[in-house]
DNA sequence: AGCATTAACTAACAAATGTTAGTTAATGCT
DNA sequence: AGCATTAACTAACATTTGTTAGTTAATGCT
């Protein structure tokens, strides 16, 4: 049961460095099963299909930055703090499960139906909970008078690349990654005058 | 030939549509067909190969991008006047020409080897460009110490989610969204205090 | 009118795809 | 020791894929 448990994340783990590699199409089972080291029927015994591959690598991800979500709401702070607590959970994600991160970016349009549906719920739960706390700070006075839904994707955005391009022999720590984005994003690349 | 170029066109602009929406593995040429309104193998008297239409695209895309910084690039005015221009002409074709952008962002990675290496260049070469900007303004005095790579692709990301998001009935018109993205990358979402 | 080109079609191909069936050796429980 | 389960294998399947061959009707030049 535990070797079980242990191949199956081998499988899921290789996935999720080959999708983000090559996309959900262009990665075949056979592919995948080069690179776990066995025979591409034999991954039926750990794993249901290929789509049940990506459904869970997905879900990981939006099932995860939701509980983070839920997390920051419950804090108590400005705006402001709980933004960055936020942001800085999400980085975090991405710099510990990239591979997954990616697949959730960019493959999640290949979910079968009412899975394609589920995930985009999700999504838009927690890019509510993200709204609502800009919102919030604007109407509180604490940031500027831009367009939420505008300051939301153009966050959330930047921070996408962190993913793709992140890697820990880069000169770059992810302290001061994170003070950066943050910087850039709060306070703006123009300095204050 | 000017009924041939027009056919080309409509195959080409169809296929951004549909490689944007279901990416470029997930769309097979019997689809584009039947989008076009033709058989499949008709296409080929208008287009090499699938291949073809993918590097077409992509390169439109790069190639833009690079005329537009060396349009930048013998400009006058500081360096935030120069950086505020190439991101607006770089949101502009993102407006005017979303789906290839689409296509150029998230399916490059499926050119074969050389148009690989050559589109990659591409990028790297404007990337550069882009940096330099930053880095002048930094050692200006002009932007905050931040690192440049870290400024330079924050502000890239940023602006990726306006090709998935933007459509012109949104409530949100273009110059809007130009503005409010400049006040936050360059000013921060922070107000001044 | 005669001819060459264009652009569509149908049919078919070889390769690759996700998956299933059937088999077999190893492992662990009673 | 005997039995059930696990996890690997090979072989094969039905589809789908990009693409080519061969054909045919329409178009335009001389």
């Amino acid at each position: 049961m535990s070797k079980k448990q242990n191949k199956r994340q081998i499988i899921l783990d290789e996935a999720a460095k080959l999708f983000k590699l090559k996309g959900f199409g262009g990665t075949s089972m056979r592919d995948l099963a080069g690179e776990v080291g066995m025979e591409a029927a034999s991954m039926y015994n750990h794993i249901k299909s290929k789509d049940e591959i990506l459904e869970h690598l997905c879900f990981h991800v939006s099932d995860t930055y939701i509980a983070q979500l839920a997390q920051v709401e419950q804090m108590r702070g400005s705006n402001g703090d709980k933004l960055k607590e936020l942001l800085r959970l999400h980085i975090h994600l991405m710099l510990e499960d990239g591979a997954a991160v990616s697949v959730a970016n960019n493959d999640w349009k290949y979910l079968t139906s009412d899975k394609l549906e589920l995930f985009k719920a999700a999504r838009k739960q927690y890019e509510k909970g993200f709204a609502m706390l800009i919102e919030n700070g604007i109407a509180e006075g604490e940031f500027q008078p831009v367009n939420a839904s505008v300051a939301l994707f153009t966050i959330l955005s930047a921070v996408r690349w962190v993913e793709l391009w992140y890697r820990p022999g880069r000169g770059v720590t992810a302290q001061e990654l994170e003070q950066d984005i943050m910087t850039i994003l709060l306070n703006g690349l123009a300095k204050k005058q």
